[in-house]
DNA sequence: CCCCCCCC
């Protein structure tokens, strides 16, 4: 297959009862197929990993299909593929512009009420609000950092979106210069989580990412 | 062939 990167996990290194061991994986956006997860471990993981890189497009060769894990995976696609030492990849420096930088499955507006707990969703909304980004204590006892905009919803509604982590500080800043400066992007959210805290809202999770697709400028009369 | 998702 011919596929451009949307996405790398980070590498990950184990040690259970088969022994130690190093795994990534990595998502895939074909043309017509859509999008799929590959991963792969070890001596693949040692000849890959440093090389792959989101938004580049590859050739693919000799990946095996198995089913995806839907408890890790909240890609569209029933399958994911496993690249084993066999695998024949090459990077195809001619960009194809056939191929997506990113694949969103968007609901209909009306839908977010409806949602159930957890579901993993794509919004593609006007940022109206951005607070400031505040340092939050988890449960673990590690600290991170939260950030909560407002996405406009409907006329006179918004859905909250509460940043996590890392995507408060580059994109979350972004964000809010761009409205401090009287823009409202419309952002693109890729895998959301719904939750359920005084009705709905999204949150991010560690697979969310961010893109801010076009800018209006504040209408003044 | 690991990770199971963070606060009110």
């Amino acid at each position: 297959m011919k596929a451009r990167v949307t996405a790398k996990g980070d590498l990950c290194c184990y040690n259970n009862a088969r022994g130690d061991g190093k795994v990534f994986s990595f998502d895939l956006l074909e043309s017509v197929d859509g999008e799929i997860r590959v991963t792969c471990s070890n001596v693949v993981v040692d000849c890959f990993y440093g090389v792959i890189e989101v938004e580049k497009v590859y050739l693919i060769s000799k990946g095996s299909l198995k089913p995806a894990q839907k408890n890790f995976n909240h890609l569209k696609n029933q399958w994911e593929i496993f690249l084993e030492a066999n695998l024949i990849m090459e990077h195809c420096p001619n960009e194809d512009g056939s191929i997506a930088r990113q694949q969103f499955s968007i609901r209909p507006i009306s839908e977010i009420e409806n949602v159930e707990n957890d579901t993993i969703l794509d919004a593609i909304r006007i940022v109206i609000t951005v607070n400031p980004s505040v340092p939050i204590m988890r449960k673990n006892g590690m600290e991170t950092q939260r950030r909560i905009l407002n996405l406009k919803y409907s006329s006179g509604k918004s859905v909250e979106l509460t940043l996590w982590g890392e995507l408060c500080n580059k994109e979350g800043q972004l964000l809010q210069e761009m409205l401090d400066s009287g823009s409202y992007p419309v952002l693109a959210v890729k895998s959301g989580k719904v939750n359920d805290f005084s009705g709905k809202s999204i949150r991010t999770i560690s697979s969310t990412q961010l893109f801010i697709i076009q800018i209006f400028r504040r209408h003044v009369d």
